[in-house]
DNA sequence: CGCGACGTTGATTTGCCTCAACGATTGTGG
DNA sequence: CCACAATCGTTGAGGCAAATCAACGTCGCG
């Protein structure tokens, strides 16, 4: 149940057998069936989750009472909204699970108590967070300088595992177009190039 | 000089004297004129730079040939490319003086030997990155969901100081639109609610 | 079995871009 | 110190990508 976790965390830092099962102590399992909600708006984020299986969607409602879908996130990755937890103020954004999942979450007292007591992971999630910078700051230029077109491929090609798993409209919605939209870019680029 | 950037890494850490002259004696002041460059589209991005006076921009040039603006950074804030200089890769970006400025900077070795020495501040810039997370996210779901006039409006009422001090055409290239654009959601706004 | 979610397609509208021209301001070299 | 160039902001005409509104077929779930 851990296996996952540890060796995603000590990818770039040496982590002792006693630090892990530290870490353990200070995580908990949860399961979430799907359209269950992990966190609502309103709510104060007082977690950060890790994937070990399924499938969820970080979104928030816009004046339209549309949903604008910022992340999907599956196994191996991180979901939480970053700016509630750190600040442990109220967020605006939903986590829903797009299927059962499985997650192991870490709370606020405990990821600080973990830090202090386990220096070489403060470094750890600092990196984990700078890279996730980085792919955040790649996503934003692309959407202010690419077409919805371009956006779409550069989607499929970076996460063909999501295009498979979730609905057309939801990453529509990711990507910032309707669905509509979306389903002429298919079928346009399909008469272009008839499949790869 | 340092009292400052002092004053803003102490903000939510105790530091203590020792620990800031350790902390000077690892930056160093760099004096970048109007139009000078900080770095450059090939170079790996070897500082994160604090502004003790002045204003800057980062961009890169998009296939056009156009720049498109990423952040303007003025008094008191962090300018760097985050992911060249956590990866130690070659940028894509340029960041550029608008104003004559005056920085602290400090490069990769040292924030590592820092960071060894005075672990607190890495749990200070940990939180830093966290907040600049939360704040990427916030202007990226605006970029996503939001109209060029709601986009100009929320960054009118969020950074005053800019507006003032850059040019219009570099605020559109921020928002990405085009100055014309810019130009005729003013004069808008004007008609409907002529200034507050 | 029936209802709601999903995907597709068509007609029309719209927000923003592109291209172009022009006046005002700033800055610079002779 | 003036002249000329460059930058900046504005305005107009026309075009295009994507939104909106609407209708319809399919599928899967309760």
């Amino acid at each position: 149940m851990y296996s996952e976790i540890d060796k995603h965390l000590s990818r770039n830092t040496f982590i002792s057998e006693g630090e892990f099962e530290l870490l353990h102590s200070y995580i908990r399992k949860r399961i979430v069936r799907k359209r269950g909600f992990l966190l609502s708006q309103g709510e104060v984020c007082n977690f950060e989750a890790y994937i070990v299986k399924g499938c969820l969607k970080k979104y928030y409602i816009d004046d339209k009472g549309d949903e604008v879908i910022l992340q999907f996130a599956v196994e191996d990755w991180w979901i939480s909204d970053i700016g509630s937890f750190s600040e442990q103020k109220p967020s605006n954004l939903f986590i829903e699970a797009l299927e059962d999942s499985e997650l192991l979450v870490i709370d606020y007292a405990n990821k600080e108590k973990l830090f202090e007591e386990v220096p070489g992971l403060e470094r750890v999630f600092r990196m984990m967070i700078q890279k996730s910078y980085a792919v955040l700051e790649n996503r934003f230029y692309s959407s202010i300088a690419k077409s919805a077109e371009e956006r779409y491929l550069e989607f499929v090609k970076k996460y063909p595992a999501i295009v498979q798993r979730v609905p057309q409209t939801q990453i529509a919605s990711y990507l910032g177009i309707t669905p509509e939209s979306l389903s002429r870019i298919k079928s346009k680029m399909f008469k272009k190039k008839p499949a790869a």
